[in-house]
DNA sequence: GATTTTTTTGCACGCGGGTGCAAAAGCAAG
DNA sequence: CTTGCTTTTGCACCCGCGTGCAAAAAAATC
């Protein structure tokens, strides 16, 4: 199609600059000892030709791919969109590219993920929800897989490294506005109950409010991080019911969610936000600061995490296996 | 962290059954002459040791990666969660892995590309919008791409092989519907207005309206395929002005833009869809069943084209450039 | 200018496996 | 038991580059 077996090897570039292969690569090694002036040949020859080093047998050589794998399993959540789109930006950055692995088919996790591994990535970053014990085995079983992270979540794993916001913290403080706010009826609505999900969130909700009012607030939950499904829970759970039967205060366990649940009160119930029943949210999508929603919302320093993240990769990081950040509370006009 | 240097290598396993490593090679490729008994031996210790075959050193010698670059450059646009999803899938069913590359930052883009050509992908794909001919030079440049692909959008580029769903068709559909349903004062909203994007849409609906009512009909643009700026642009160009100069019928460049204008025709104005004001998208958003948008829009056949797609890389493809689907309206009730 | 020291360069070997061909083994017919 | 043919197996060499070390060249010292 495009160009034909075009491919240039350092041999090329060496006859050209009438050195050999070897002053070639260390042409490109920034620490090699090498004079100028070979450096500038070397170069010169490597334009000319078209040359690149050729990363898989870099890779191959060393050991090192330079490759994340990134397993993500629930496309239904816009906030995979900014993660994924926050992650390679920054992964690209510091050298790394990603392998985007869909382990959303649990028949194909694992196969998804040994294939990938057979591919000598440097770690495998987990960023999807429902992640069991089944995948995390395949993972640790895959040989080749160096590094096991799992990113914006909590793992209790031990051959794992999370990087999370601490959802204890921020649930802490999502808590605090809505019940200073003056709201008595709360409604949380959970994601996925999977052993491996933010069940934080929801628990220390719950149990700080008990504490706090001495009352147990209601929950439930939906199985996906879906905007969707929160839409049909709301409007099931609400239909048919007085406004002052309903919660006064939806907390949602992400914006995903909230925005579904915001939807569904205005839209089909008519009812206000916030002053007929208010709404929180976790993750500060973009969407969350539009007028139509503002949102309520924490804000995890996404930023922040992935360069954890890198310096993880680059076995710089503290060893700890738990690095959790703090993040920031966003008050706007849904709570 | 996980396992250490684990790797077992074809001579272990050879060793182990008693037979040479080529042996084991041949054990594993489907149509070696091979005899069932030494397959069987080697099988047998390659399930012991725990052997998987590595895919670095397998695409160094074959110059065949299984490997499809995915160019992504709008992270916006919930469609391409979509897509991503949809095509990861697909490409794993037929042994390919997928490089997600962020090009969304202009500058990174030509070195993103650069660097996962010398991973020596079997392809590059191009699902982004407002690619423009620096970045296509840079991937037909880049010596080691051997395909690029722009999927569900027409490139006129003659090095690229296009994959989509045809635009006039669907927005003949479109706009035959909307003039059948008797509005009459059409705005059309549309993305990106660079070369490459999907003008075609714009175009085929702007010239059947004037070929039909004798009038030209209006139309705008926002910056980015995001719901949000097409939410502020109509709230922007209804403020202030009396239901009468509205528009009866937004017909919007996809399920992206007209979500946001949903949102703000109702949210902003406390106009109804479709009553005061009726909506049309293109894509077929997970969304846009719901209750909430029940939008009028059209499906991309997706998996045909991702199915196109694996046929083009295993070079089974017609030769042809252009490679069109034909889609289907899906009429609900916001026009 | 000869010698020592330092810098630069070349090279054998390895990473893990694929390919084509030749040697070995298995098998059938004579 | 040969001979001739087919199936299996082993092997040399290659994919493109990295590493450690030894040889060569350049620079510094006396």
């Amino acid at each position: 199609m495009v160009n034909q077996n075009n491919s240039v090897t350092a041999d090329d570039v060496a006859q050209r600059a009438g050195v050999s292969r070897w002053t070639v690569n260390r042409a490109y090694r920034k620490d090699a000892s090498i004079s100028a002036k070979s450096r500038d040949k070397v170069m010169k020859a490597a334009e000319e030709l078209g040359y690149v080093p050729d990363l898989l047998a870099t890779s191959l050589a060393t050991d090192r791919t330079n490759l994340v794998a990134l397993l993500v399993d629930d496309f239904a959540n816009p906030h995979k969109l900014v993660m994924m789109e926050r992650l390679t930006r920054i992964l690209r950055k510091n050298g790394y590219d990603t392998l985007l692995v869909n382990t959303s088919d649990e028949e194909d996790a694992s196969a998804a993920l040994l294939n990938a591994s057979q591919r000598r990535v440097d770690a495998a970053v987990l960023i999807g929800v429902s992640f069991n014990d089944q995948i995390l085995e395949t993972a640790l079983g895959a040989k080749r897989v160096k590094k096991l992270i799992v990113f914006a979540r909590m793992s209790g794993n031990d051959n794992t490294i999370s990087i999370y916001c601490d959802d204890r913290v921020a649930m802490t403080a999502i808590t605090q506005h809505v019940s200073s706010s003056g709201y008595r009826n709360p409604l949380f609505i959970a994601g996925p109950q999977t052993h491996s999900a933010h069940l934080q969130r929801k628990e220390t909700f719950l149990s700080l409010w008990e504490q706090n009012t001495g009352t147990k607030p209601a929950f439930t939950s939906v199985e996906r991080y879906d905007p969707q499904l929160a839409y049909n829970l709301v409007t099931r759970l609400f239909s048919g019911k007085s406004i002052s039967e309903l919660p006064d205060v939806l907390v949602c366990e992400n914006d995903a969610l909230a925005m579904g649940a915001i939807d569904a009160i205005r839209y089909e119930f008519g009812l206000s936000v916030p002053k007929d029943i208010a709404v929180t949210g976790f993750d500060n999508l973009p969407q969350a600061s539009s007028p139509h929603y503002e949102l309520t919302t924490y804000r995890q320093p996404l930023t922040d995490m992935a360069n954890a993240l890198v310096e993880v990769l680059e076995g710089k990081a503290r060893t700890s296996k738990l690095n959790s950040f703090q993040g920031e509370l966003i008050i706007r006009k849904s709570a």
